[in-house]
DNA sequence: GGAATCCAATACGTATACATTATTGCATGA
DNA sequence: TCATGCAATAATGTATACGTATTGGATTCC
């Protein structure tokens, strides 16, 4: 296991954590499909590592609900059909309100949630779709962050990322990613208001139009 | 591997299955308390596995919520405060009650689940708690397969598990198990009248007052 | 006596190796 | 031509083995 320069930050040098680490983001930028097959002798070769911590990280994904397992056979990428991205969708709505609720909006650092949102606006999302999503994660979850409810944000996080390859779906809609701003600066303003049902309304919205529009586009790919 | 007698079932006969079923079933049984520390070489050998599959199990388990893992120091047993059981309870409230909404309560056969409660009320509860658990967890869950959203149903049950040994503790209130008896007979009596509205209302005075029992058992209890 | 240090024992993380189960391709027959 | 059965192949599931990090305790020093 090479060691490389000096002391970095303790968090995840096993092998498991970035073998996880590198699954998820082969999902989410396409690399592998929903309902492909993960080989794990590949990918255990590709991250050079044994077939031990791969298959760990791939049991961690399928709890996720990121893979599906079938004994003796394998992992596959996750499929859901445009009912299974509802009741994601309907499960963040429900969670996601609790969460902006149990904020105390007055200790919300409003200017630096503009300023992730000026960073995403700058990223061009067809260009460099994981980028622009990772930005679009952060501005959430930066926001999750103020409340008291860790297990609640643990929750909504996994739906997150277990619905992450369909919402990069719409980033290729040139529209989308404007409207993404406009909704987001609507947010921002709800909280430098201390507006609360404000910022759930606009919350909700912005999640029912990306809905919509991974919906949408679902309908028009190949069955994936 | 051992391989007895004629064809059984084929779910689950590969080593990781048997191990979730098994550790899940420690956790709920007490043999594993909370904060207590999961070895991998004991658990192995009492099932008759290598470390292997037994850490894969464990992996699932910690991505569930379950468990607790620290690298190069191993995996506990997940410990819940009074503030993180309030957390599962708003989950669990926020999710069933779509799970609820979205039943056609004229398919439902009510005498089954009379059936159960009935089955479950012959259990002293003191005696077999876990017979007692499996048999309360079959009332509900055999309400909620009605329900056209199987992901928000495996959701549920997932926080359904998670707090298991929590909900264990109450069990040994006499009162406790009287008063869900008489609950569910107010849930069969919604579903027979399709009132959902009362059915919504009657499965949340349950759940409340079985996080109040649950909260206050903990407050009296050693730090668990 | 208490704190810091060093060492051995223990347990963890992962590589290698093997047994068992799917799967693929091809040959055979209807 | 298509279906069927079988053999070779590949991939999965798990046991064994090994290097390494952590931990508990004895020893030393203050």
């Amino acid at each position: 296991m090479a060691k490389t320069e000096t002391a970095r930050e303790p968090i995840e040098l096993t092998g498991v954590g970035r073998c996880l680490a590198q699954i998820r983001q082969m999902i989410l930028s396409g690399e592998l499909l929903p309902g492909q097959k993960v080989h794990q002798g590949e990918l255990a070769e590709q991250l050079n590592l044994s077939r031990i911590p791969v298959r760990e990280a791939l049991s961690t994904l399928q709890a996720e609900g990121v893979l599906v397992h079938k004994p003796n056979t394998g992992f596959t990428v996750a499929r859901f059909n445009s009912e299974d991205l509802s009741e994601i969708y309907l499960m963040r709505r429900l969670l996601e309100t609790e969460l902006l609720r149990s904020i105390d909006l007055t200790k919300v650092d409003a200017d630096e949630l503009f300023q992730i949102n000026c960073e995403m606006g700058e990223i061009p999302p067809s260009e460099s779709p994981e980028e622009y999503q990772k930005s679009n994660g952060q501005f959430h979850f930066r926001l999750f962050e103020y409340s008291p409810l860790p297990l609640v944000r643990n929750e909504v996080s996994r739906l997150w990322y277990m619905s992450g390859f369909y919402r990069s779906l719409y980033l290729y809609e040139v529209e989308a990613s404007k409207q993404v701003y406009v909704d987001h600066e609507r947010i921002i303003k709800a909280v430098r208001e201390n507006d609360i049902e404000e910022l759930i309304r606009a919350s909700d919205e912005h999640r029912s139009s990306t809905e919509r529009l991974v919906i949408q586009r679902l309908g028009r790919s190949r069955p994936i």
